[in-house]
DNA sequence: TGGGATTTGTTCGTATGTATT
DNA sequence: GAATACATACGAACAAATCCC
């Protein structure tokens, strides 16, 4: 009976993806300060479980760590930004090309229901929209089997939204979802040519969404509340 | 007046920084166990420091981070170590695109000196030769100036070198340095096509050394004693 | 400019979990 | 297979730096 809330599998694990996830959702948007104690606080836990947990965000680029200064969601500049969609650009590149005719029927229903599900959060208006679109990417990734590979893709796709938050239109859901289809019809023919194409204008015409957004948040605790829940914490 | 050795520039990273390089000249080998206790005490740092150096290098792949079990140093498998050297080549491939014809004279003499160093370290068997090969790759990365794939490439191959530790042949130094000098060239001359086909084969003949080589390493404590002198600790 | 409040940096003790004999 | 030895996981408290009046 020594295991309370440890054996939920909420550790520091936990922290991170809450963390992760508010970000990734822009209920944490790029600036906001990251106070050790109150997210602590507020998703019981100690300093040390928050500290890891940011340390590891500022590995993905998704916070910065300023020493003595504390935590805040990054702020990438627009260079970054576009580097970032450079590289990005290069690796899912590979992802289609690894992918393309080699897709089991169970690959292509799960994406084959992604898109359906992006559909839908987006005609509801529904927060969920942004991230389900990032998620496209990365399940695509994730079918290649090649960890280094997914983990690079998960990662600048988290960062992309950061982009899109600071750059990008109000609330435009961050892809074309008609564009999902066409990719996965391409890949499904074995049509490698035309997938890379296809990926390489989609990303493009993510890329030169830029334009102002501007929101405030209150109180970090406020935000984290739902995040903390969906984490068992 | 309060900063001893804190002022000398050393903090966590240094820490990092020494392990870091331990691992890639392969005085500790893949495998080998990373205790907190015996690291701190020979660095003269708390455990704090070094669980915080050790959770960033999990996250560079060169240390794996069991669970209640402490650390070691990663120890990909031949699978992982394909599929990593599948995504260098991607991200290679990028650089060399995106320097062909654009490198300044300051570059490339800083380039034609690397290989040169090179060249007399492994006439002299220096060990450090291993380490040198990896840093041309990492230089010409350096020169992108595109923060995120000069992360990513010195992460694959600071990760390569351990893959080399474990299957590669003895102490066959990584790269074919006149392949090195090829490619130099072929870059100068603006030549995206010939340089991008080198590099590629460049990598394809790193990747197919597959053979075997054992070690062991005796007290960690011992090992490390260059390195910390070497950081300043 | 100064001083107090707040936040981060670090250490260290205790509890928990894992290997070993 | 239980007890012991050991290493890690976590948290509380202290020290130092920064921020804000």
């Amino acid at each position: 009976m020594t295991k309370d809330k440890a054996a939920a599998g909420g550790r520091s694990p936990a922290v991170h993806r809450a963390l992760k996830r508010a970000i990734l959702d822009q209920a944490l948007p790029p600036g906001t300060k990251l106070p050790e104690d109150s997210i602590g606080e507020r998703l019981g836990v100690s300093r040390t479980l928050v500290r890891e947990a940011l340390l590891r965000l500022s590995e993905e680029g998704l916070v910065e760590l300023r020493p003595n200064r504390g935590a805040a969601v990054a702020r990438p500049s627009l260079e970054e930004g576009y580097d970032l969609f450079v590289t990005r650009f290069a690796l899912e590149k590979l992802v289609v090309e690894l992918l393309a005719g080699k897709l089991t029927g169970a690959q292509q229903d799960a994406l084959s229901r992604h898109i359906d599900s992006e559909d839908e959060a987006r005609r509801h208006g529904d927060a969920r929209s942004i991230r389900l679109a990032g998620e496209f990417h990365t399940l695509l990734a994730s079918m290649t089997g090649n960890a280094t590979l997914i983990r690079y893709v998960n990662e600048l796709v988290a960062r992309s939204s950061l982009i899109l938050a600071l750059y990008g239109r109000p609330h435009s859901s961050e892809c074309a979802i008609s564009e999902h289809r066409q990719l996965l019809e391409a890949l499904k023919a074995g049509d490698a040519a035309t997938a890379t194409q296809l990926m390489t204008h989609h990303l493009e015409s993510v890329t030169t969404r830029a334009l102002l957004t501007r929101d405030k948040v209150e109180d970090i605790r406020d935000v984290l509340a739902s995040y903390a829940a969906a984490e068992g914490l």
